[in-house]
DNA sequence: GTCTATAATTGGATAGAC
DNA sequence: GTCTATCCAATTATAGAC
């Protein structure tokens, strides 16, 4: 009830927010976002300093409640892999747009916040043990690699093979280091 | 003997390969390849076409002979992390440039070629038994996780890392799908 | 083969009227 | 707050003289 409408910054926000992870930084101008918001692209300047404002203010995951912080420790892995593959097009968009502009010195930290949020810390905090730093960011690194895999690479043949099969086998792997 | 003096194709060639890894795609500019190589910007194009046909043409490791292809297989995983862990600059910047320009529809063929050389195939060859090949390719996903972690996030306490500690334990994980 | 000059486009960002 | 008009810098690529 506070805004019926749409106010002219949320229309570029939105407009952004489905671009970036669309076409990537450099893919998306700023009459695009102007364009698709129906607005003028002064005004996206006007109302957020720079493309590259707009673009770091945009380019957040909504803290996601993480549900599988409750489960029981000997199935993390697997339910940790399944969880990413079930991740939406939307986190996927995201991360593909971090990373092809990380050569930015501004993006380049937002990455690294994004990895550490959505990888390193929800492991971090079941795992036990004077080595547990390192275990939870080798455990991030695995993770990472095969959303890298699949997202970034493209690899056909594990895109196409049966899911239950790569969340048992990569699960194992990734429990082999949260329970040692 | 065939070319006491480097022709300006190979000039260009030499300081596009140069450029491109270090500044990436769209950081480097014809002109600055024209001005590294001491030729004309013209010359950039009526060598090589376009800039993304000399990208293409420059962006692809030479096949660097596998010294671990002969190795005891008991030992691969930690062989391999070693291996990938020594890899020099150079095959840094052509990873990480090809990563970011991944969303050009000519680099992510290239990016998957070079994926297929360097990850799934060495390790493939070694592998035996009927699903041998999904497990080669989570195991490419495993290594390029690392190499992610490492030069995309930049992930400092991974970097900091005791490097044989992290050989031992990352590459424990890759010879569980070597040998399971 | 080489270079000068420039085309043709696109980009981000700004000034100032309303 | 909004929009019109534009500036200015940078890009890839081409045409044509030498």
């Amino acid at each position: 009830m506070t805004a019926p409408r749409p106010s002219t910054k949320e229309s570029i926000r939105a407009a952004a927010a489905r671009l970036f992870p669309l076409h990537g930084y450099t893919g998306t101008s700023v009459r695009d976002i102007a364009a698709a918001a129906g607005v003028d692209a002064a005004l996206v300047i006007r109302h957020f300093g720079s493309k590259e404002e707009l673009f770091l203010e945009i380019m957040q995951l909504s803290d996601e409640a993480q549900p599988l912080l409750d489960g029981p420790l000997d199935e993390l892995g697997e339910h940790f892999i399944d969880y990413v593959l079930t991740t939406g097009d939307e986190v996927r968009g995201v991360f593909l747009a971090l990373i092809r502009a990380s050569d930015s010195d501004g993006v380049a930290p937002r990455l690294r916040e994004m990895h550490d949020a959505a990888f390193v810390a929800p492991l971090r905090s079941r795992l036990e043990g004077p080595d547990a730093e390192l275990r939870s960011r080798l455990a991030a690194a695995l993770v990472g690699g095969l959303l890298y895999s699949l997202w970034v690479v493209g690899d056909e043949q594990l895109l196409a093979a049966d899911r239950a099969e790569v969340v048992r086998r990569y699960g194992a792997l990734l429990q082999a280091l949260i329970t040692p």
